[in-house]
DNA sequence: ACAGCCATGTAACTCGTTACATGATTAC
DNA sequence: GTAATCATGTAACGAGTTACATGGCTGT
């Protein structure tokens, strides 16, 4: 059965475990909130290309909805899809995370730049970091009331509470170069 | 002069800005020394390819050099290169660092799975934190005595101590869900 | 002699993106 | 009425990967 998914595949299918059925527009949203944090915000066109794949193999079922007037398609996990996301989960390793982190290859080379210029973007990174960390605050704080051991919301909140970590200390590492290359210049 | 490059283009540029000329192959071992950390290990194949790419631009100059009895061909940056390099860190800004967590990910959809399997995915994880750390820490260590303030290898310190830092940071996350899980089963 | 590293590429392929296109429904 | 959001796709393209292919040099 050895029928190997992008990741991303897994991520819509893993989405699909939270028990509700989901328009492709719908997992968009659901992605927008968790997976771009950790993962990536995949793109419309990939959900529904890749929802025809899950689709074409059985691990989801399209229904199409009446959403009022017009119809809908909503997609479940089916029993196999179930079954491949295990299958998954327990055969392969999950790997080492992978950081596409522009600002410290920026740092790497910062030689090439100016000293201004390195800390302005330091700054602006601190920025995007209060704001991402504002994000996800609000994401886990929607989580609670289903967070405690056995509920349906537990590992999103383990998860959101890593991330939340993640951002401080990301902030933390920032500041810390960026204390370094004042000193640099005060000496 | 608005013709940008794939990032990994860029990087290799960096790479060249250490005062060196070197190999297609080298450069890759520069690459898994360093962008492997926060950005990415390039294949071999993509290295050639984007080398290919920087001559054709000017960026970089290909020179034929005698390696004993056969031809083997070294890249320097040219000033063409320099610049497009400064034009692309004070022209376009760095974006935010993206993540693919595969840990945190499966993390999320731990319900799907066992208590057994994910703190084994934890456990196996923070393996690999130290493993990383220990590389790194090695390649650190490499860079003492050029990096102090205006020296060659300051960035790549700065770089290197915030990466330690980070998988520091990472191992403490992943101790703390352990810690939780734990909690979990023992009431 | 043979393994392993140095060195350079080509070809096929996949994931994922952007741009484009369409149209219905909802909120103001 | 009109802008925003909901909803669903197609097409072209690019970055990056794996697999394949070749061959010289080096250490034991």
């Amino acid at each position: 059965m050895r029928q190997d998914l992008p990741v991303t595949g897994y991520a819509i299918l893993g989405l699909l475990t939270f028990g509700d059925e989901l328009t492709g527009y719908e997992i968009k949203q659901r992605a927008d909130i968790t997976l771009r944090f950790y993962w990536v915000s995949p793109a419309m066109s990939q959900i529904y290309s890749e929802l025809r794949r899950l689709t074409d193999r059985g691990l989801v079922a399209a229904k199409a909805t009446a959403d009022g007037a017009r119809e809908v398609t909503t997609y479940a996990i089916t029993d196999a899809g179930q079954e491949a996301l295990r299958e998954w989960m327990a055969g392969t390793p999950a790997g080492f995370p992978v950081l596409k982190h522009t600002v410290l290859l920026r740092l790497l080379i910062a030689h090439v730049s100016d000293p201004e210029q390195t800390t302005q973007m330091l700054h602006d990174y601190l920025d995007e970091l209060d704001r991402a960390a504002t994000d996800l605050a609000e994401v886990r704080e929607a989580l609670r009331g289903a967070d405690r051991p056995g509920e349906p919301f537990r590992f999103p909140s383990l998860v959101a509470d890593w991330g939340l970590d993640y951002f401080a200390a990301e902030s933390r590492h920032a500041r810390r170069a960026l204390d370094r290359l004042s000193d640099d210049l005060t000496g």
